[in-house]
DNA sequence: TCTGGGGTCCTAGGACCC
DNA sequence: TCTGGGGTCCTAGGACCC
């Protein structure tokens, strides 16, 4: 998709058509999440703090994210393409892999497909899409890049070298800025110049997983097949605090929040956490995680922030003011799975279970920890939540 | 004007086991 | 008391993607 955030906005509020709109927070710390494309032209892209973006581009429409409604518009787009092909591989919430070889007796050719995809999209769902065609997933990924904005590009079965061969390396899905730069000790500019490169040299350089892909895929290997419905690895949750924090009490405090939001998560979805990961962020940006692996998965807020402040002790949190604190679930577990049940009650179990279903049936807000609702005489205690 | 949030995968060292 | 080799799990950090 497109801007996708951008044109999301714009199907609710046709007055952002035609000008330049960025999407992202309002926060001093905020970046861009989505840059319309007359916002691109000024210079302005993802990532990019939102006040350099005001400042490239001034006459800009920022709003703030929604991405309630991405999600529903992504499950729009998710329908459609699950019209054409039950072959389909979310690589996010605007982006897909379509396996279209079964409709080769369907259509006269893949590109009329393609198109058939972009104008259900625009008229049903009034936003714009770009299509790439070709018979890898890279072709077909830079293809769709190339084909940005509104456009389809098809990449033929025996042009594929040749497509790719021009390009700089740095293009190739998988190389970024890091790799980018040892590529460049090499001598290494173009994907051309990569293929020219003995497997070995950048086995060596890269490790054998990296060297040995990059190699492969410069060469015109890609074997990966179109693969729907991976498992979710990992939930998380981390914020950056507009202001550095220092109290200890209140860095307690937001962790329990991310705990419970977290533990609010794992029951939507369904698992349990084998694992659980802190992270900290300091001012000088360095971060720092701290895990630790449960006997049993666990999905209570009670028992993740019990393991979440443990993991904070070993950290210089605190002593250290901190920008961003993260946690996150792994070694997930569908909670329907059996599992060895502990030998002593667990009464908060229940009780998180029935705010959880208090929260499936009033929302979110319905219920709240006191320790986290705002005090009357302290307006500022949760500023913006809830 | 410093740098979001949510993910995936890889590497490397140490523990532990056979 | 001179000390292999392989496999798996855990932890911490890093690269990359959208």
């Amino acid at each position: 998709m497109d801007a996708f955030f951008v044109e999301v906005e714009r199907r609710r509020r046709p007055e952002l058509r035609g000008r330049a709109v960025v999407v992202g927070g309002a926060g001093p710390r905020s970046v861009v999440a989505s840059a319309s494309y007359e916002a691109r032209s000024r210079g302005v892209h993802s990532a990019m703090p939102i006040v350099q973006a005001r400042r490239l581009c001034p006459h800009a429409v920022v709003v703030p994210p929604d991405h309630e409604a991405y999600g529903s518009a992504s499950e729009e787009v998710f329908a459609v393409f699950a019209e054409f092909t039950p072959l389909v591989e979310g690589v996010s919430v605007d982006e897909a892999f379509l396996d279209l070889s079964g409709l080769r007796r369907h259509y006269p050719d893949p590109a009329s497909v393609g198109q058939r995809i972009r104008v259900v999209i625009r008229e049903r769902l009034s936003l714009p899409c770009s299509v790439g065609l070709a018979t890898t997933k890279l072709l077909a990924k830079m293809a769709s890049r190339d084909a940005k904005p509104d456009g389809l590009l098809l990449v033929p079965a025996a042009g594929g070298l040749a497509y790719l061969h021009g390009k700089p390396v740095r293009a190739l899905w998988g190389v970024g800025e890091a790799t980018h730069a040892r590529l460049e000790e090499l001598g290494v500019a173009t994907i051309g110049d990569l293929a020219a490169l003995p497997r070995e040299i950048l086995v060596r350089r890269l490790g054998p997983a990296l060297g040995g892909h990059l190699s492969d895929l410069a060469a015109g290997r890609d074997p990966r097949e179109v693969s729907p419905g991976a498992a979710v690895r990992s939930i998380s949750v981390e914020e950056t605090y507009d202001h550095d924090l220092t109290d200890p009490e209140r860095i307690h405090r937001e962790l329990l929040a991310q705990a419970d939001r977290l533990a609010d998560r794992l029951h939507r979805e369904g698992y349990l956490a084998g694992t659980v990961h802190l992270k900290v962020r300091y001012p000088d940006f360095t971060t720092v995680t701290r895990s630790h692996t449960f006997a049993e998965p666990v999905a209570t807020a009670r028992d993740l922030n019990r393991a979440a402040l443990e993991l904070l002790a070993r950290t210089d949190a605190g002593a250290i003011p901190v920008r961003l604190l993260g946690v996150a679930a792994g070694g997930l577990v569908e909670a329907s799975a059996p599992r060895q049940l502990g030998l002593e009650a667990r009464p908060w179990d229940e009780v998180e279970k029935a705010v959880a279903e208090v929260r499936d049936r009033f929302g979110r807000s319905a219920v709240d920890r006191a320790r986290l609702s705002r005090h009357p005489s302290d307006p500022a205690t949760r500023p913006g939540r809830e």
